[in-house]
DNA sequence: AAACTATCCAACCGCCTATAA
DNA sequence: CTTATAGGCGGTTGGATAGTT
């Protein structure tokens, strides 16, 4: 699968100031001194790894190649389907945050996600980022406009109105997702379905807003927080996230 | 069999934020 | 309060491998 000894030659050693560190590939050796390092220190501290261990790597790239490869506690092997439509679902929802998509696959890193999603998702999606991106755009400037509104009115704000704007907009991802992956479709109805709810997000979310504004609502930013909570919910809910 | 293409995935980079000094 | 540093994150790169023409 990954050749180390075929590449490591292929790779230069990086020059800070006056210490060489070195870069690429992992060999078995480095990865026994860097476990050794955890086993013994703990998670952390990645830069006091090179001074403790004699390991010629930085800090960052000892992090890395502890959270993404050696960490024991990872899942090996290829994304599950049920994997896969968490993935789906998140990122329709989220976007691409990927730390944030991994908190619900235990076992799964952000950067195996991301890759994952890059190969299987990114094309499909582009067909639809023109027009979506610039749906998008819209949508921030209006969010920019109204947290400029929110700083002006928060003194007076009502908790009566908070719980009907989480009401109407748990509503709305409700209907919207459930359509998405209605119980009846295939796995690759349900894929498109996802596609095609991400597409349609931010026209969505503009006349969800409009609605919200119509009835003198202002969003307040931490309510990106609660939702997340209530829309997972309202799929069933991961119990590991909660 | 060779050339080409797609996919996988480890590891890098730059930027940002939180925290310590 | 300011500055330096460490850690975290998303984007990107590039070699290996598998699949296709």
């Amino acid at each position: 699968m990954f050749n180390l000894r075929a590449m490591v030659g292929h790779w230069s050693w990086g020059l800070v100031e006056d210490e060489v560190w070195r870069k690429g590939p992992w060999t078995a050796e480095e990865d026994r001194l860097l476990m050794e390092y955890v086993r013994i220190y703990g998670e952390g501290r990645w830069n006091s790894v090179a001074r403790l261990t004699g390991l010629k790597r930085n800090g960052k790239s000892c992090r890395l190649r502890w959270v993404n490869y050696l960490r024991p506690d990872l899942k090996r092997g290829q994304i599950t389907p049920h994997e896969e439509s968490i993935i789906l679902e998140l990122h329709a929802r989220w976007g691409n945050r990927w730390s944030m998509i991994a908190r619900s696959l235990p076992g799964r890193t952000d950067n195996e996600i991301k890759n994952y999603w890059r190969t299987h998702f990114k094309k499909k999606e582009k067909d639809s980022s023109d027009a979506n991106g610039k749906a998008k755009a819209r949508l921030l400037r209006r969010q920019q406009f109204h947290q400029q509104q929110l700083q002006q009115q928060q003194q007076q704000y009502n908790p009566m109105d908070m719980n009907k704007i989480m009401a109407l907009l748990e509503e709305h991802d409700k209907n919207n997702i459930s359509e998405a992956l209605s119980s009846s479709a295939s796995e690759t109805e349900k894929r498109q379905n996802i596609t095609n709810f991400h597409s349609q997000t931010a026209n969505n979310e503009q006349s969800l807003l409009s609605e919200l504004n119509t009835n003198g609502f202002v969003l307040p930013e931490m309510l990106n927080e609660g939702l997340e909570v209530g829309w997972a919910m309202e799929l069933g809910g991961y119990p590991w996230q909660w």
